[in-house]
DNA sequence: ACCTATTTATAAAT
DNA sequence: TATTTATAAATAGGT
């Protein structure tokens, strides 16, 4: 914006390009910045060079906070298929309804939250719902989690199911056969290692043992990426 | 800019602050379009007004690539600090103290979010520092949730690998008698049932199969108490 | 939404 | 890369 007008088409000269990159890419954090200060705006800017290097900022909280409130104001994740099993469609316009009153009570909570409690007056109803909703939405996606492992965890015990019906079955084959050689049961269990026959299932049983005690550890020490 | 230096600082008026955002709003968007024209760079912008109303710009694709993309360019550079076990303990008394913060922060929230907004005032950073304690509460529950699910399915793992172990020790017994008894596999094969004993063990390998595809369900059909 | 006096941003030169 | 400077752009306050 100096020295000569400039045309809003890609700068040639690869120095002319880098300065005004440097220059400008500043420039618009700078402004970026001034704007969520003057108007209590969040505002997040990734930037991309032309080499991929990442230049990003994030006002009032950090990139992955905005990107989260982004997907769900941008209406991603609120109109795809059901991924889950059959759940019971009500027809159409009522879905609709009931979602655009969800919306509205949403968007009423964010004013009340965000801007002057005094124009915006909510009840106590109006807030409970509010609750419920966001504990809803939230519930989902811990279940969406818990219903991958819980379906591990039962693909494992079928599997369990499985072998200890195996071994039961190949035991009742050893004791038929030893019946077979007049040998007796002793040689069964000497052959058998230190697996005990019997005791060996009996030991592993009771597997939904849940485990108590595990409040009150920092976050940032437990590394799962659930 | 004009007919008065601004100060950088919330603009109280909430008309003039309206107006403001409108203005710079679109003076950064245009800026960001320019400097990603200029300079052939990627550019992404996401704002939330006060209100809560998401204004956004993607040059050169949509926002969902500049996001996958921001993802993996930050999440390179961010790996790092101690990834193993050693927590860094600080003493009891400093450690009581930074709790007693995290209390009295939280009691402060607590009567901003119910009592009169008028009467506790809360700076922005008290409002980022609340959030993100309330987060790391968050990710405690959960962690603890998945800590145990966890032990869980490789309690089952293991119990399954000593099965596994405990079937092939019984299928060698077998082998061995059918030895001993000059009659064969054939006879054993034959009293096996359904169960045909090498492919069993095979057939139920490959057990940390990750299943996808669960976004998006109402919380109201999921049943789990965890 | 439009105006315009001023402030800011910045292109080119150093 | 930092500074300077002439000039284009942005915009605060008003209408």
């Amino acid at each position: 914006m100096a020295r000569g007008k400039v045309q809003l088409r890609r700068i040639e000269n690869p120095v002319h390009r880098q300065v005004t990159f440097c220059k400008r890419r500043a420039g618009l954090l700078k402004k970026a910045r001034e704007l969520s200060v003057l108007c209590d705006a969040r505002i997040g800017i990734i930037i991309f060079s032309a080499h991929g290097k990442l230049y990003d900022l994030a006002t009032a909280g950090t990139m992955e906070e905005l990107i989260e409130r982004y997907k769900t104001a941008s209406g991603e994740a609120a109109l795809q298929g059901d991924g889950g099993g059959g759940e019971h469609r009500m027809d159409p316009k009522q879905e609709t309804m009931v979602l655009q009153q969800e919306i509205n009570l949403l968007q009423k909570g964010l004013r009340y939250i965000y801007g002057n409690r005094a124009n915006e007056h909510m009840t106590v109803e109006e807030l409970n719902a509010l609750e419920r909703y966001l504990e809803i939405w939230m519930y989902n996606i811990r279940s969406a989690k818990m219903q991958i492992m819980i379906q591990e965890i039962q693909a494992l015990k079928s599997k369990e199911g499985m072998l200890k019906a195996a071994n039961e079955i190949l035991q009742e084959k050893i004791v038929e056969q030893s019946g077979l050689l007049d040998v007796g049961v002793m040689v069964a269990d000497q052959q058998n290692g230190h697996f005990s026959t019997v005791p060996l299932i009996e030991e592993i049983t009771n597997p939904l043992t849940i485990l108590s005690g595990y409040s009150n550890c920092r976050g940032s020490e437990m590394g799962y990426s659930f």
